[in-house]
DNA sequence: ATTTTTGCAAACCTTTTGCATGGAA
DNA sequence: TTCCATGCAAAAGGTTTGCAAAAAT
């Protein structure tokens, strides 16, 4: 989904130095396709060998929530789990059976927003939509 | 926001028993005039000698959550909180800054959520937007 | 009488923190 | 050489659980 140079370059255009612990964790998350928890990357990274540390997960997952690289979510069952975002991408679809998630653009979601801020008079700051349901592949089986 | 008296009704439509902790939460809950989280019930029950558990809060916001009646929020700052839901309104606008939340309408939400299921091949089973911005009150100051 | 709900307290799990060491720039 | 990042291990939160007693139907 997302590339792991993509996500080292981040780390740098953000100002960050570049170690190893960021170098392994941007090649696990690079690897999967769907969303993950702090917890797997952890497990991920011992079966490897990598040796990042669970502070250094957490710390990193941060980093790159800040950047943008990655998307806090919070699942149906109340786990917090992470997905890789392209930057065109602002919202997701995350499948509710195999937590795989795709990127979706906008099709009237700002629009909407701003029609809700002006029913409420809230001024809108972050829009942010996850939608739940069932992927293709979830709704054959 | 919701009346004590609709959050007992749904215990009781829900088939749940009517036990003392139960009102007391509704309650508790109806005082509120956005969201809360369960650790302030609790204090808020001691407070008020009501003598709910912390076992018993959490069991109730469970149920009350499966029944409809309160929604499960992530704010921005992670914290996990719930909503008192007026059936009608299924989506809710929160404050960054004090909490209070309003119910919104639909606004064409329903259709964008088509949209993309159409665009990305998902079957979107729960559409729940969270939209995060600045209430009016909080604009001012 | 039967079944659900509660209280209590401990267990659990995830996330965070402090501090000394190690590594990047 | 200077600061940032890491590891470690402990602490901190928040949530869940088991079981016996109490309450609801």
């Amino acid at each position: 989904m997302v590339d792991a140079g993509a996500i080292v370059g981040a780390f740098e255009d953000g100002g960050y130095r570049l170690t190893s612990p960021r170098r392994a964790l941007a090649g696990l998350i690079a690897d999967r396709d769907s969303h993950f928890t702090a917890e797997e990357l952890l497990v991920e990274s011992r079966r490897r060998r990598l040796g990042v540390t669970r502070a250094t997960v957490f710390r990193s997952l941060d980093v790159l929530a800040d950047l943008g690289i990655v998307e806090r979510l919070d699942l149906p069952s109340g786990e917090h789990a992470f997905v890789a975002c392209e930057p065109a991408h602002h919202h997701h679809v995350v499948c509710s059976s195999c937590g795989r998630s795709a990127g979706v653009d906008d099709h009237g979601l700002e629009a909407v927003a701003a029609a809700i801020g002006r029913a409420t008079g809230y001024r809108v700051d972050t829009p942010r939509l996850e939608l739940f349901g069932q992927c293709p592949a979830c709704q054959v089986s």
